[in-house]
DNA sequence: CCCATCTGAGAAAACCTTTTCCCAACCCTT
DNA sequence: AAGGGTTGGGAAAAGGTTTTCTCAGATGGG
């Protein structure tokens, strides 16, 4: 038939249990347990139903062993970034951790709609999910949805856990900590801290541990300068540091990364020299903007991946029904050296 | 008991389809029939089982019903874009569009391993997904897997498809068209090109629609540069194009958002106006760029989550056995007019 | 030679829903 | 009152796998 060529391509069914057992000859209750290494029969037995799956190129129902056993070996990830700067790598680290265990990652891209909420966590809930993780693009903010009384464990990631759950969030204070320390190290004194719009949890947060570090220090503590997320701010602000007439700083811990290279541009164009004169440091180790600036930034990675991963394992041992401690887990973050603070004084 | 607050929470069982047939004095089979509209009953039958379901909080099993109907309303997204900036809107819009359907999605992340690759294939297909859709970061190159002798469907969106089927991609062509278009109505005859690496095929067919109108145009061709995808290139071709003593452009049409900042950058610094003296347009319309630069950025979107929606509604109808025509089908782009060209001349 | 034990493997239930087929009762017509 | 059609609802199979129970035959001990 000439028109053979143009039909829809044909999916071969898959090929079951029964067949395996009928063309091994034997029952499909000694194949299964042939495959699984069940019950009892010859090693010759078994062995030969397992070349006769092999041969056959048999794989088990996953619905079949799901709808049995009572667990559907997937998870459901809520998410309302979609702009995914935060998210992405997050989402990576949860798919990556639980592949290897054979579970399988719903995605489901909320926004802030909680009729699109509703209706994801149905489906995934209709869908048998062993677990649920919900990660945001704010860590002080609660998903557009109520997780709080699921009947499948859950797990927050990066987002506002209800109380009584599991949450995993990245070590703010900490991260702040690692910027401040390391100025100090490199020898600077006068570190100024630019970051975001005072709303933010998490610059507060940051701001805190910046005061503790120069305070266990006795260093001077300029006022945390709050604006916005962005370039343009991160240049008002260095008008505001270095256009007044008192001592100026000689390094700038910025809330995000694109503050840090609206600094970094802004003290170009006034002709003061990064790292020379004045160090700066950026949040997020956003690659694609901290390799950008001139010089490159250096920064702190909050381990997006790794919260992601950690979550994943997390919810999965809620699931195999071994409690995990409620609250808000802090992981650590990491300082990124590039060329923007300069070396060590001799 | 005390401890009673500190237990682990117990997740409640679903109810099933043979509880609320108990319920409501019905055999399931009655029951199923007045929950699906099915089968003939007095109307009072039917209301009486569908109150029972409602009260008791029934949802049908996702797992049974995709046994029996050999259909589990959720398909795989294959990516290998960790990255995420193109592969994140193309996934809102795959999900966005099934959601509504009752699809779920399975997000499978890749990056380039072949073993990673297979592994997701697999579990996949044991959890017997209606059909998969494979992105990736680069339209002219192969996910690192082979998807060619599935069991299921495949739609390639925004990825190299394998020969014979069906894929999904963004016009660059008519992209490029539009923006050198809107250039000529601007008044612009002086147009230059800033591009990334020949190694990406993209490269070659924006190169190409940048030469065709002008040459239908009647007016001077300079010899596409061709670079990076980084903004230190933008800073490199302006040297070059801005440093000789020939004619100078009175417009760029850069290949990516970061290279047109890096363009009006270091026309900034060399006194330059953007956009009295020249205009500048990118291409990715990657707002977190095309925002920050200063002027704002004019560029082509490519529209990435209608592609990710159509390439959804594709691979629904391929799985409804609609047959869907193979080879590659291009979806137009789009000019975002922010301030970098100017406006018309009076 | 008889009983107990062990061995290898199959039958059947279970998971939950949908759908086909079937049946009893009722209504109407002649 | 017999025959035919209609109505309301149930029984059972199907989907693919796992697990428990059962059982026939073989083996061993006394």
């Amino acid at each position: 038939m000439v028109s053979d060529a143009e039909q829809a391509p044909v999916f071969a069914k898959p090929v079951t249990l029964r067949e395996v057992a009928v063309a091994a000859g034997v029952s499909v209750a000694t194949a299964s347990k042939a495959l699984n290494g069940q019950g009892r029969m010859t090693a010759e037995t078994r062995e030969r139903i397992r070349e006769t799956a092999r041969l056959l190129g048999f794989r088990p129902n996953s619905l079949a062993q799901s709808l049995l056993r009572r667990r559907s070996f997937t998870v459901g990830l809520l998410t309302n970034d979609t702009y995914g700067r935060f998210s992405l790598p997050l989402m990576a680290g949860v798919s990556d951790a639980l592949v290897d265990k054979g579970v399988s990652v719903f995605l489901c891209n909320v926004e802030d709609d909680t009729r699109l909420g509703q209706l994801h966590v149905e489906a995934m809930l209709d869908k048998r999910v062993d677990g649920i993780i919900a990660t945001g693009k704010r860590i002080d903010r609660h998903l557009p949805v109520d997780l709080s009384n699921l009947r499948v464990p859950v797990v927050y990631a990066f987002t506002r856990p209800d109380p009584g759950a599991v949450g995993l969030v990245s070590d703010d204070a900490g991260g702040a900590r690692l910027a401040v320390e390391h100025f100090l190290r490199l020898g600077r004194r006068r570190i100024a801290h630019v970051s975001g719009p005072p709303g933010f949890g998490v610059v507060h947060e940051r701001a805190d541990a910046y005061r503790a570090v120069l305070q266990e220090n006795n260093l001077p503590i300029g006022e945390p300068l709050l604006g916005q997320w962005s370039e343009a701010w991160g240049h008002e602000a260095v008008a505001k540091l270095f256009g007044g007439m008192g001592e100026r700083p000689d390094a700038v811990f910025c809330g995000n990364d694109q503050i840090a290279r609206g600094v970094i541009d802004a003290l170009r164009e006034r002709g003061i020299r990064v790292p020379d004169d004045v160090g700066v440091i950026g949040f997020d180790n956003w690659e694609i903007v901290a390799e950008a600036t001139r010089p490159p930034l250096t920064s702190i990675d909050m381990n997006l991946e790794s919260l992601g991963r950690e979550a994943g394992l997390a919810l999965l041992s809620l699931v195999d029904g071994r409690p995990a401690a409620p609250g808000i887990r802090k992981l650590p973050c990491r300082l990124v050296v590039r060329q923007s603070c300069g070396s060590p004084p001799e």
